[in-house]
DNA sequence: TCCATATATCGTCGATTAACGATACATGAG
DNA sequence: CTCATGTATCGTTAATCGACGATATATGGA
């Protein structure tokens, strides 16, 4: 927990670009369409629709909504679409997620700024 | 509604909880706030909701799904409610934004299995 | 030319989400 | 006990989402 004030913390402007990124990744199918990309080596046409049980035009909007935040890309090839994965815009999310990482548990923050109380337990909700 | 119920797919229970966990990020709000637990050393009571300008029954409501979701723990203080985050409900997706990272961009795929075509230039919508 | 294949788009419907004000709940202070 | 403070919950409403079938579009092949 030493580096994370060499990376500045993101502003609201990164606020809804990571909230974008993220959801797109909020939706298991969209988990699941990224999984079978990976599996293959980056293309692949309409086997998503037999991967994932839904209708074509499911799928289609869940590529749509895939593609229009930049976490996949569709090359136009025969009759088909090749798909495949660009990570460029995970860079905010991955670092996001790092820096909360980079800080450990709850445990080691010792609770904050109350006079003359005594030390938090674990309580939740 | 016959989806993904009992498909044996086998990145099935992880797809769940990878977009459980995307969906609590999947809001500008919630960024905010844990941009703002990291910007304070794990502890703050109600300055959340001055920080984002919104009413105070919305901001916990906020903080309920970043809690449900394991991303925020609560102990509790005075009257305060003392939040900070918590990591290990993290690693799933920066393990699957990872996979991503390693593979390179879609340049890099050469495009698939069509017979005898040419190469795939990039074609997105 | 016409047909088959693969994908995208449209319209609809039920479910979920996000926001608010009002109010309830706990607890320390006086 | 009563009040003030900080948070959670309830009820409502408008907006968005997820799924579907039907249909449109593009293009290679017969």
């Amino acid at each position: 927990m030493l580096g994370q004030n060499a990376i500045p913390a993101p502003q609201s402007d990164d606020a809804n670009a990571i909230a974008s990124v993220a959801k797109a990744l909020s939706h298991p199918v969209r988990i699941k369409i990224i999984n079978f990309l990976l599996s293959r080596q980056g293309c692949i046409g309409g086997d998503i629709v037999d991967e994932v049980g839904l209708a074509q035009s499911t799928v289609s909007e869940h590529l749509r909504i895939l593609k229009s935040a930049g976490l996949v890309v569709g090359a136009i090839e025969h009759p088909r679409i090749c798909y495949s994965l660009d990570p460029s815009v995970l860079a905010a999310l991955k670092d996001l997620i790092g820096q909360i990482e980079a800080r450990g548990g709850p445990q080691d923050a010792p609770c904050c700024y109350t006079p003359g109380s005594r030390d938090p337990k674990g309580a939740d909700q």
